[in-house]
DNA sequence: AAATTATACCTAAGAAAATTTGGTATATTA
DNA sequence: TAATATACCAAATTTTCTTAGGTATAATTT
């Protein structure tokens, strides 16, 4: 169960998008904190793929952007715009269905 | 559920390793059916692909080749090695535990 | 008081792994 | 005979992550 860093390719986006329909809006650090402790550690959110994803999804005009100070420190917080829940909408839909599919592919017993 | 195919990123060795602890022996061009069929066609392996991860595999020592010529064509079947069958069971319970973290993600009201 | 850890943001070089596009070849079907 | 299906492969490119840095403030530990 340790290393399953490598699975994470691909669903990075998702699973941000996923978390800012739960949460109306996060900061980065934050979202870092939140699927570690969700995983209970087992995934990282590295800094160095999760700020470029945020910064990608800030410029397709998925995500909106609102800096605050909180405790002398910075925070830049991240909401879906209206757009954006929509596309996210789409993007947890395929990922729900590509889980079916590998599901059926681990698990060729059961059908789903 | 249309664009499946970018999660698949990561996965594609474990997908792989996994139709091999089912099938005994089978050949790439056979795995991309295979796929294909278990997903009604929502996830395709591209040759470029699942050509290249083959080959790293069997070069890891997890599969062993046999060539066959079959009405003509030739065949290039693939099995889990001694070694490989471990390797393949650790990679799936890995993918399996990722895939219970996803869940969690995706579904925060149940819990597993 | 000083050092470490936690919080909070970021970038850039490199590596890994996929897509895209091309190639070769035989058998079957239209 | 042309197109599709079967069957293999490689190379250039792109995407996406990891690794490894950098900056800065607050809280905790030594």
């Amino acid at each position: 169960m340790q290393n399953q860093q490598q699975y994470l390719k691909g669903c990075l986006s998702a699973i941000v998008l996923q978390l800012l329909q739960q949460n109306e809006q996060m900061y980065g650090y934050e979202i870092t904190q939140k699927v570690r402790e969700i995983t209970a550690g087992d995934i990282e959110l590295t800094e160095g793929a999760l700020y470029p994803t945020l910064h990608k999804l800030e410029a397709e005009g998925v995500l909106s952007t609102e800096n605050k100070l909180v405790d002398g420190r910075n925070r830049k917080y991240y909401k879906l715009t209206e757009n954006g829940h929509q596309e996210a909408q789409t993007a947890l839909n395929e990922l729900s269905g590509f889980m079916n599919n590998l599901q059926r592919i681990l698990n060729p017993k059961l059908s789903f």
